[in-house]
DNA sequence: ACACCGTTTCAAATTATTTTGAAATTGTAT
DNA sequence: ATACAATTTCAAAATAATTTGAAACGGTGT
């Protein structure tokens, strides 16, 4: 077992069959460039707008129908309160927008959220 | 404002407006039907184990390379233990795997993984 | 102006998730 | 056996997210 790069002056200790691999591929710290490339704070943000049960019925509904909130309250069987806050969680993710309409609030998905839902559906797809 | 479809035997009073869109498409139950064909509590259990960036960064950095959890702990600059409270939700999830080496245990991305990083990354590009 | 209706906001209570560090576990080599 | 190194587990503490219900808000019709 050898001595890894080194990543801000730590190191660490792994299996030469893994540094091998590593080292092939350009060193840790290279694999760690890569990584700094994503804005892994934002995705994990809007994954976790995602990660609720109600949030998703919601976003699920809207692919087919504009709603107000009424509906999904009823949809969800939440309270108006909870709902709303769910919706606002949505609409802060950029993923849902609201209408006037009398005195109603009718809620649509956002064409990013349409397409966010669409790749969405496909993780849905995938086979454990 | 008519007085819309019923759900369960709750009523809700929804603009016209909306009602016609909501008959268009078979009614409200129809689409509250159309919704129960996914397992959304599933895929929010999904969602929320990606909904985390050192959880992302982990399965960002798999992509690349098998790694053990020194490398990993380094990597998200985690302690050890909390690194390994990361890795067990991953691992509960489906999305990463182990296997020994020595002292060590590396792990790496399953099949099922990989495609959902896949799916991850298109996310990701979306435009808002 | 008033009352009403759909919705949001707020703060307090509840619940879920994450973090921490120490102790336990598992595999290797002596 | 013993010692050691990598990793996990555990329970307690800290933090974050959700739920609740009451009060506030904004638009409509009278």
């Amino acid at each position: 077992m050898k001595r890894c790069c080194s990543l801000e002056n730590i190191d660490v200790e792994i299996p030469e069959e893994i540094e091998r691999e590593v080292e092939e591929k350009g060193g840790f710290e290279e694999i760690c460039r890569d990584l700094s490339e994503h804005d892994l704070a934002r995705l994990a943000a809007q994954m976790k707008v995602m990660g609720d049960e109600k949030r998703l019925a919601i976003l699920y509904a809207l692919v087919r129908q504009r709603m107000c909130v009424c509906m999904l309250a009823e949809l969800t069987g939440c309270a108006y309160s909870k709902c709303s806050y769910h919706i606002t969680k949505l609409k802060d993710a950029g993923l849902i927008e609201a209408e006037h309409l009398g005195n109603y609030i009718i809620y649509s998905l956002t064409p990013y959220g349409t397409q966010v839902i669409g790749n969405l559906k496909k993780i849905e797809e995938v086979e454990k």
